[in-house]
DNA sequence: TGTACATCAGTGAACGCGCGTTCACTGATGTAC
DNA sequence: TGTACATCAGTGAACGCGCGTTCACTGATGTAC
């Protein structure tokens, strides 16, 4: 079973990476051991230190992959509104959905990750990666803001993605009580109406 | 040293919970042993599992110390407002301060644990405790809102509530970067201005 | 109020366990001829 | 194109360490007389 070929080690590679973006994000960092996700990728333990130099540097890249799956996505729903306002409208009704509050492993990385990096200490390599996301998300929102300004268009992209992940995070937390729900209900509906953007 | 007055046994329980809801706030639960908290208590850890059943356990009791603390600086920000425009002003001034961000130890347990406990299986006696506090943040909202309806003054609580737990948990993921003030400031000018209720 | 003793809060060593990381080993892959 | 061999991706045992929890022990506290 050693010694594989150079095409196979680089699927290797982007499976460990692909598996912990997911395990990451349901469990959390330190939900996830190095030997769980060898595991979940179907290879043992030992050989991780051949691909990544520490849990930390894995940490870094596999959330950079699950911003990266969470753009792409909300390009994609972008594409299939009409307007800025519709594009908006779009991606806080994918955000605040009960799928989407059930299933963080497959979700926003903002929301799934943001406990764990507030706590990272400041040089690891968590905190850049996580930081490039976020800007990049604010940037798509900015994108689609009808604000005459620049500036007012950045604001209202961080005070939506603000909401949008506090309600999701709320919702998480209080799962399994009406109350869940309702968070999620209410931040569609301001989201959704008059002043909601 | 050993066998401590009943009084001082009572304080020694105190204590443990206290230091708890401070260095679980900080750290995140996992992120403190027992061994860490009752060394900051003064105690050896042998000596825990006499005050409560288990972590877990201990965990709940702290979270639900944690929003006793918050929920009274709130009735004690809002008692200096002279009206229910001017309280929900105050309690989201505080909360989106920088000073609210760099600590998380003595700040709103909403935040400080949301990511923890979304993360928690659905019997963790954590979660009753955490919903619990969440609602009576809710609640407290909710009672200086002016929508006409109950409905309407609760969902305007649950969104002001997300919005502010969501800015501050951004702001503290992105410290250490430009936008991690800008994300604060963004949130706090949305609440202060004239759609910001 | 003073004495004799049972109680039990706190101590610190120990339990089994899982963690991140290291390393000697293996044998298929890739290369040199 | 075929053979000989060096490389190195993956294996699995082992490393030291810290975790949550248990337990025999200690000696001041609290109680019974």
């Amino acid at each position: 079973m050693p010694r594989v070929s150079r095409a196979q080690t680089e699927k290797n590679h982007a499976l460990i990476k692909q598996t912990s973006a997911r395990l990451f994000r349901e469990r959390g960092i330190g939900g996830v051991s190095v030997a769980d996700l060898m595991a979940a990728a179907g290879l043992t333990h030992g050989g991780f230190y051949g691909h990544f130099d520490s849990k930390d540097a894995l940490a870094a890249a596999a959330c950079a992959l699950a911003f990266e799956e969470t753009d792409q996505r909300w390009r994609d729903r972008m594409r299939e509104a009409p307007d800025k306002r519709a594009k908006r409208a779009k991606i806080a009704e994918g955000y605040l959905s009960e799928r989407h509050r059930d299933h963080s492993d497959t979700g926003c990385a903002a929301v799934a990750l943001a406990g764990d990096v507030a706590r990272e200490p400041a040089e690891a390599p968590i905190r850049a990666a996580y930081t490039a996301g976020i800007k990049s998300q604010a940037a798509m929102l900015a994108d689609v803001s009808d604000a005459p300004t620049a500036q007012a268009r950045k604001r209202q992209a961080l005070v939506q993605l603000s909401l949008m992940l506090g309600a999701v995070n709320l919702a998480r937390a209080t799962k399994g009580d009406p109350l869940s729900d309702e968070i999620l209900a209410a931040a569609r509906e301001f989201l959704a109406g008059p002043a909601g953007d």
